[in-house]
DNA sequence: ACGGGGAAAGTTGTCTGACAAATACTACTG
DNA sequence: CAGTAGTATTTGTCAGACAACTTTCCCCGT
């Protein structure tokens, strides 16, 4: 049913400004309690899609629909396509390793545990733009082996979810400019020096357990990133 | 009410795990009924303050409370208190100028309107970290020309919403690393070729109107800069 | 003819009471 | 001791009603 509403948004059947049915019509109009209408308009609203106005009536946000936000965590690839790019893959290898203390910690292993860590250089239109290290703990795959491979070529967050029954639901990211070393250089095929955005990022499953540390370095001419940034007015959206 | 379950988390009285009492309970507790207290519990969970599941109860989320992130759109002094530095200001300037036409669609003015343009060198303990331009319609003080002195020195925030009755209800900011040309390097006091964090953004009010366009300058090494990142998981939280 | 005031309609916010669906716990049985 | 069925607990949904607030429009006075 809330499905239902954001399609009915995103197709641009009801366009930034609009006035929604008033919530006993929209109500038996979806089918629905208006109880359990206003908890799901209560959650778009959260999300900035639609704005309530006391006695007034329920609008579609204006609101900014940013493209390729860093607020929404998807892979280099989803960034990549989204730019309208063809998306691909390059040097992409795995191994396994003992965990460096500074691993273990953020992915709550004991130091020396053994992880899998996927590397690879991604491509747009065939030009390198990313390199990207990502690091999951071993026992994530004990039993198939053979996922670590499908990794190199497919979407690191589909074959999680897909292959081994882990959804992520959030990611913390930290980043820096940075300027590129020889090893990373070489592998993006840039000269030492060149700016990169080095993005160092955590991302955990539905109960908080730490899945992936991944690091990404991106070519700065390649990316805006974009980011919404709510507040700093009143809190209660 | 809402606010006295979230005050009740921030002071720890309700510490990362704890399972709130059940709804019927919370709600007489409280005094309110279950339907409205089950709206307030909706904004939390989409504030990613507690998690709810099905027969079980409600938790309170172990969740990412991430300091100094750039999700939540405070300014450049309360970045550099949260860090523990003392907040300062230098050769801050500010003047009256036609809009370019780039910052006139910004700000959805006619080209050629007037702008005031504030800018700033901010200080964390005495070292220059963050050269800030911040450009706003000139007719928003047609009426009080004396509150730019006072941008100043204070938040832009805060003088916007004491002084104007302006709110900030969002931001849109875009980064990019870049080097410091010979302009911006003089004023931060580093040499031409630093490595620097620009962020062009752009502040909306409540009624989704562009208030204020700025354009900042950090310092790499100075902060580093963080994300919450929701998703790829299923997008009802 | 025009402007202002007030009533009425419309909309969101809240409340009450109940039942359905999923989970956690417990006692019972093999 | 283990497995299972039943019971209690908890969240999800529903229906109907009233309160608080906004908008609109009509009527009245000027």
């Amino acid at each position: 049913m809330r499905d239902e509403l954001t399609d009915r948004i995103d197709r641009g059947l009801l366009t930034a400004g609009t006035r929604l049915p008033s919530e006993p019509a929209l109500a038996t109009e979806l089918g629905v309690s208006r109880a359990t209408l206003r908890e799901a308009l209560r959650t778009l609203e959260g999300e900035g899609l639609v704005r309530r106005m006391w006695g007034s009536g329920t609008y579609v946000a204006q609101g900014p629909r940013v493209a390729n936000s860093l607020d929404v965590n998807f892979g280099v690839t989803d960034a990549i396509r989204a730019a309208g790019m063809q998306a691909g893959t390059e040097q992409a290898r795995y191994w396994f390793e003992p965990a460096s203390a500074g691993e273990a910690a953020q992915l709550k292993l004991q130091p020396g545990q053994d992880v899998l860590v996927v590397e690879r250089v991604r491509t747009a239109d065939g030009k390198p733009v990313v390199l990207s290290r990502d690091i999951l703990p071993a026992r994530l795959l004990a039993h198939h082996p053979e996922v670590a491979d499908r990794m190199l070529q497919r979407s690191m967050y589909e074959v999680l979810e897909q292959e081994l029954g882990v959804v992520i639901h959030h990611g913390i990211a930290t980043f820096r400019p940075v300027r590129a070393d020889i090893t990373v250089a070489r592998m993006l095929g840039i000269s030492r020096g060149e700016l990169l955005l080095a993005i160092w990022q955590v991302d955990y499953a539905e109960d908080d357990v730490a899945v992936v540390s991944s690091h990404e370095y991106h070519l700065a001419e390649a990316f805006d990133f974009t980011v919404l940034r709510r507040g700093p007015g009143r809190r209660l959206q």
